[in-house]
DNA sequence: ATAAATCTGCCATATTATTGACATGAGAGA
DNA sequence: TCTCTCATGTCAATAATATGGCAGATTTAT
């Protein structure tokens, strides 16, 4: 039923998590099926954008009945390939690659944590939650022995370029990056960024434009 | 010179704090002057652009020359409120709490991080870097006895609705929220949604579209 | 069984954002 | 001083995105 997927808008994709996590909310609430109406109302799009961003991958609804919450999220889970396995590894060990590393939520939409890699030797050799902590220089060898998929890069920002050149060049095909730069890459690799301090800096410019 | 700040879109927003952190870097490294047309080679954004954002905000610059980084930078610094110094409280001294503790990163924009609070016995009374981790239930009187303008929720996303609505019933104008939910709060509260698992997805559909 | 109500998928329209073009003014060099 | 070059601010054109409306399929009520 679903279309082929050619050219999804940047908006429209930007969206897509937010379906999935209130389908999954609502999957869990034990809601069967949904209307685009409601969902616009729970989630403050419109019904009609709603309607539009689930066409560009093909009607997975119904006329007269809406759209079965379970069958819908699956295609979404599907569309978002949230039905592979992806194995992680996070670059730098300090505090936020640590609690990454310390997150278990992921793992329930298939993302695990391999390895985390730092400079300092006092991390190096320890383990969280049994993930291993290697030296940096083992990164590569690590990567060319393991499946890796995605690395979070959690270096200072002065490291975040070099990291992911390394990374990349290794084969590894996803930066998930938390660093605050805009990270430079070649078109084969795909980069995500986080950037914490641009997410705090909206919330001051919002609550002093009044 | 500056204009008036009335209506700022969403899109020219988000592109504020991006200037301001390649502004940063660039005064750091000693560059005086920048054109638009060199920004946009760095930024990855065109010229056009840049000049168009710029002007929102009353023009910055000046034709021939382009534009003075550090006198550039402030007046960002000043749009995104960052002049300002803001008391910050985290909600939830779990993993990714006590790494936004931990970090100091954002001192230096004017943001501390004054308190935790916490459910969990075993927390309460310990401190980070300094900073007390309290009982959730004195979260309240800290609020009306100190001045708190942003709150992180870091808590789980079951008890992160509630918790936000106390916040802001205290008096909190900002949240920043990490929890995998979106919060509702009424037109004076302002909440920033950081979605760690939604950026992943994205990751994901990217890395898996072709 | 039939009628009324519901709700999708799609298309046409409206809105918003980005890009391109250019007149004008400042700086640099001779 | 004069001319050439550079680069802004602004406006118009184009592109992207969101909204509104409707035909037709499906469910629900009677």
């Amino acid at each position: 039923m679903a279309k082929e997927k050619n050219y999804v808008s940047e908006a429209v994709m930007r969206r897509m998590p937010k379906y999935y996590r209130h389908l999954t909310d609502m999957e869990k609430a034990g809601i069967e099926r949904i209307s685009s109406k409601e969902l616009s109302k729970r989630m403050g799009l419109t019904a009609s954008q709603i309607r539009q961003d689930f066409n560009c991958f093909g009607g997975f609804g119904q006329q007269g009945y809406g759209y079965n919450v379970s069958e819908l999220r699956q295609e979404i889970q599907k569309i978002l390939g949230l039905h592979n396995e992806y194995h992680i590894i996070i670059i730098g060990a300090g505090n936020l690659g640590q609690a990454l590393a310390n997150y278990t939520g992921f793992e329930k939409d298939g993302f695990f944590v391999k390895a985390l890699f730092d400079i300092n030797p006092r991390l190096i050799g320890m383990s969280i939650r049994g993930i291993p902590i290697y030296d940096i220089d083992e990164m590569e060898s690590f990567i060319s022995e393991n499946e890796v998929h995605i690395a979070a890069i959690c270096t200072p920002k002065e490291k975040a370029q070099e990291a992911a050149e390394i990374l990349i060049q290794s084969g590894v095909k996803g930066i998930w990056n938390f660093a605050a730069v805009d990270i430079a890459v070649p078109n084969q690799a795909i980069v995500e960024n986080v950037h914490l301090s641009d997410s705090l800096y909206t919330l001051s410019f919002r609550m002093s434009d009044d």
